[in-house]
DNA sequence: ACTTATTGTTGTATTTCTACAACAATAAGT
DNA sequence: ACTTATTGTTGTAGAAATACAACAATAAGT
């Protein structure tokens, strides 16, 4: 038989850019993690895409880095932000 | 005895424009919901802010409205958007 | 007055999110 | 070789998000 799911089905995983945004800035996740108060862990859970962060999280993050949460997180991957700025090869 | 608190803090409520975007397009809650496939209770728990919208709800919202998750859901007050149109009295 | 659509309320079930702890694995610096 | 910082892994616990159901309260239309 078919089990009916329950509850919260399971969102396909989400791309991010907090990787790069840290190095940008020279963070550990511990330095990000204190600075918008989370656990340490929560940011590698984050980068790893093993959960979507809280609606609330997400804003915290856009507004400790000034960037809208789309600059963030993304249901689609994310091109370079090096090709972006200097384009591609000739 | 002070129970140290585990698990996930209650955030702050959050607002949110949803009963304004769906008035300006004739929309129900039924409709919104089945638009962006979500039950439609969650919709009215998100305009009453009883709760927040996971970020993958977010991002379908803004999808849909086809606007910044920021204009959508906010931790501060929304000013009226006829306000910011035609500006405030004379 | 009747019907229908919309919204609110209450309750239960399940999954996800987040905290926290302990330890392994790397990497860097001395 | 030793220490230290950073990251990954595994496990437990508690709170929040979502689905779903059933019913009450309005509001609108006929």
């Amino acid at each position: 038989m078919i089990a009916k799911t329950i509850g919260r089905p399971s969102p396909p995983p989400l791309h991010n850019r907090l990787p790069v945004l840290r190095a940008e800035r020279g963070l550990s996740r511990q330095d990000l993690a204190t600075a918008i108060s989370v656990n340490y862990q929560t940011i590698g859970y984050l980068e790893r895409g093993e959960y979507h962060p809280s609606l609330d999280l997400a804003l915290r993050l856009a507004e400790y880095f000034n960037l809208p949460i789309e600059a963030i997180f993304s249901r689609t991957p994310f091109s370079p932000l090096s090709e972006k700025v200097y384009g591609g090869p000739a």
